[in-house]
DNA sequence: CGAGCTTCATAACAAACTGTTATATTAAAC
DNA sequence: GTTTAATATAACAGTTTGTTATGAAGCTCG
């Protein structure tokens, strides 16, 4: 025989309180609710839950039996209900979040480290991919957000673009570099020196290809192509090599030592690091939550950016 | 916010199954019904439980999470019914049966474990007295069950008697006694042996002293008293000490080895044992179903006792 | 790509159940 | 005994539950 889980749960507030009365304000019930539920409940089972006529409440074993099953299901429920909670104010859930190799290595991961030291039950899942992968990955639900650099034109599709960083690259070598000696050294100097390409499909590889041609340079020295960040770091670290790197990941890099901008002006590619979302799409509070900590840590970082040039100058 | 159990279990089913209409079968409830919780929840809640227009119906990882907890409530209602089921049909429960040492000892205890042989789930709480404490203990709900001698009068009180063995004892006596080997030994040869008598208030120390009073002795030569069944037999065995006891127990235990009755002709006390409980009160299944079990056996043990007198002569 | 099948969503309705307040009973305490 | 606290009962309004009937939407296969 089937038994209304509402009602187990009765039991077992009963039980546990020792009263009718405690029991039902253990719930936020009243009184005659969950009296009747108890008679119902012996009625129906035609088994007495509770010895008759005592006053300290006192279950017969069948009752205790059957309330340890409904003590179960209270707590499940307790658990659901807080699950909800903070599931609502975005303290649990999961985020999928893509972007670009440098940024997110070079920035984002950072972003999410620090969101999840306050939200410490949000999972996040990372990937990586170009504006058409992420796109894609976007428009067919497997992934919350992404955040990648994208050219300013493509406004207007089904995707809400919010901007985080201006479009801005510079030439990057170690902090050890002979040019960086130099005072105002010519810009045909970049020439002189082998150069580490990023990624080949990535939109860094084309703005470093418009460099070089503006150089004049059809075919640069290129000397080591394909890796990471950290690869790319490590490499132009032990040589002279030159490479390109968005403004905002040197930037974020600035303590590391590891990395240093030349003081060349490089032209500014239609682009911008973005973050982008479905358009109209209603996103879990865990989501929203990052999306807005990621929004704040680039205006942060930009704050920063303009601080730090108030004092330093950057370019020539 | 509090959730409905019977929704997460609805949930929980249809994320068990894969599908609403499973989900409904393995709940027994129609389609819509279910369906239509779905809605309702998400609505309420304002977050998807599952991925809009997939077919093998997909829940979202909060959906997921919620359902976890609903499974935990359907295993504890299913549990919960299992309970019910079992108990009803006398499968669970507890059985508080009282009873006199000696009977108890000597053939109840064996029943019990008869008894919870085909019903394992059963516990069985045993507890000592006699008549008034254990008709005490009727009433006030602290035993189910007694089995006790009881005094043929007493009939018509508040419980319900039923006997089980005719009120009949014997003189008992280690099997290698000298009495036994004389074939009609005079009844006066009783006093040239020591006694063991039974504890203080027992029936059965009634009955002793009556029958000694009967042969005349004033004060019978009792060198140990008080001690339970498993004392009493253990002293006689070492011994050529005499003592009394019910007949049923000696013919329990004649397989044992360890006691024998003498071929003497006891006065029946106006006694019988018995089975009480209280008058009209409505007992668990396993209660009903022990009686059951003790009634049975104890007629079987009857039935044992008659075939075997056909063919051996008790008494003289 | 459309026919056919399966599965899910919606509608409408009757029955049951939930919770409430007000009040009567009953056990316990002094 | 009185008094007090707790539990049971009654009456009632609103919600929820379940049902069947039916429409809409995805999958599958030729």
């Amino acid at each position: 025989m089937k038994l209304d889980e509402r009602h187990l749960i009765q039991l077992a507030a009963v039980v546990q309180a020792g009263g009718v009365t405690e029991g039902a304000a253990l719930l936020g019930l009243s009184q005659p609710a969950v009296s009747r539920t108890l008679t119902m409940l012996e009625k129906r089972l035609g088994e007495p839950l509770f010895v008759r006529g005592r006053r300290p409440l006192q279950p017969t074993p069948f009752g205790r039996a059957l309330a340890t099953h409904g003590q179960t299901m209270l707590t499940a429920s307790r658990k659901a209900s807080e699950l909800l909670d903070t599931f609502r104010e975005g303290g649990s859930g999961v985020v999928r979040v893509g972007g670009t190799q440098f940024f997110t290595d070079g920035l984002v991961t950072a972003m999410v480290a620090e969101f999840q030291n306050a939200h410490p039950d949000v999972r996040v899942d990372q990937s990586y991919g170009y504006f058409a992968d992420l796109r894609a990955a976007l428009t067919t639900d497997r992934i919350d957000l992404a955040i990648c650099p994208i050219d300013l034109l493509d406004e207007g599709s089904e995707l809400a673009f919010e901007e985080l960083l201006p479009g801005r690259n510079v030439v990057a070598c170690a902090p050890t570099h002979p040019l960086l000696l130099q005072r105002r050294p010519p810009i045909g100097a970049l020439l002189d020196y082998p150069w580490v390409a990023p990624p080949p499909n990535s939109p860094l590889m084309a703005d470093l290809r418009s460099l070089l041609l503006s150089l004049g340079e059809m075919e640069p020295k290129i000397r080591y192509a394909g890796g990471s960040l950290i690869s790319t770091l490590t490499y132009v670290q032990a040589t002279n090599a030159l490479t390109i790197l968005p403004h905002g990941v040197v930037f974020g890099l600035r303590h590391v030592g590891t990395i240093a901008a030349l003081p060349f002006k490089v032209p500014h590619p239609e682009r911008a690091l973005g973050l982008l979302r479905v358009k109209g799409s209603s996103l879990s509070p865990a989501v929203e939550a990052f999306a807005r900590h990621v929004t704040e840590s680039f205006a942060a970082l930009r704050h920063l950016i303009k601080r730090h040039e108030e004092r330093v100058v950057w370019g020539v």
